[in-house]
DNA sequence: CGATTTTGACCTGCGC
DNA sequence: GCGCAGGTCAAAATCG
């Protein structure tokens, strides 16, 4: 229907936190899809939590990136306007790619993060999911002043801002599925339920895909809250994707957590503080 | 010299 | 209970 996101160049999913959310799934997808992990610390049971997660995800091409030169080519974050630090690899599973996680360095206690990862049905894109909670805007972007790339290895992270974000994840195997997703249920619900996601077209920032998902854990009252329609915060979040590269995909999760606020509580002190 | 990346170890959730 | 996957930590190495 749309035939916006109807590239076959872009793919986006939604996955299902249900897993974290609740302990039945009503079904479990076959791995097959995408497979939203849990971007908390382990520290939280992921039983019933209230804490709110954002989630986003967006597809670059690599061309955009094309930072990867002498290095490994594998994935190369996209230069958003937050800083990151690198602090893991690993390889996954189903695909010959590895997936980079980074933390936000603009602020201390900055608890977004996101993963980098070449998407497996295209080699030819990058999966960025953007991950931080819901109530808390991403800290400033602490590279205002001096927005070169660190040119430690090649690559190119400019400070970034965490967003929330989602990982999408293909299977060779089950690409229909995951046609059949992008297609039809998650998208329309994408369109319906949110209206920036129409917006987000016409602002000319002409991404790819965008997709955004909320997870909730637990209760359903703040469900409605978090459907509805972005707040500023929201707004500015994807204002500033908007830097992103062209044809990104994004996508974005909202997930509720309750206990853990504790860490979460300086962490948003740190990153709402704008230091 | 400080900020980051690299990389393997460690930890946790999940499925069998 | 064990092993697999995925995510994070931490120490050493690098970059600037």
């Amino acid at each position: 229907m749309d035939s916006r996101f109807n590239n076959s160049n872009l793919n986006i999913s939604e996955q299902d936190d249900t897993d974290i959310a609740q302990d039945n799934a009503a079904e479990s997808p076959p791995s097959a899809v995408f497979n939203i992990d849990s971007f908390v610390p382990s520290t939280s049971s992921p039983k019933r939590s209230r804490r709110a997660i954002q989630k986003r995800v967006v597809q670059i091409p690599i061309k955009e990136v094309e930072g990867s030169r002498v290095k490994g080519e594998s994935n190369t974050p996209p230069s958003d306007s937050w800083a990151w630090r690198k602090y893991g690899q690993k390889p996954i599973k189903g695909s010959p790619y590895p997936r980079g996680y980074y933390r936000c360095s603009s602020s201390k206690g900055c608890p977004a993060r996101k993963q980098v990862e070449r998407s497996r049905m295209d080699p030819t894109m990058i999966v960025v999911t953007y991950a931080c909670e819901h109530n808390h805007p991403w800290p400033a972007s602490r590279n205002h002043h001096h927005h070169h790339k660190s040119a430690s290895n090649n690559k190119a992270i400019v400070p970034a801002e965490p967003v929330a974000a989602a990982r999408v994840e293909q299977e060779p195997e089950s690409k229909e599925k995951f046609a059949e997703l992008g297609d039809g249920s998650l998208m329309s619900t994408a369109e319906d339920e949110f209206g920036w996601f129409g917006e987000m077209e016409r602002t000319g920032t002409t991404p790819s895909a965008v997709l955004e998902s909320t997870i909730l854990t637990g209760d359903d009252t703040d469900v409605a809250s978090m459907f509805l329609p972005m707040r500023e915060e929201d707004e500015s979040l994807f204002a500033d994707l908007g830097e992103l590269p062209e044809c990104s995909v994004v996508f974005r999760r909202v997930g509720m957590d309750r206990e853990e606020e504790r860490r979460q509580q300086r962490a948003a002190a740190w990153c709402g503080t704008t230091s």
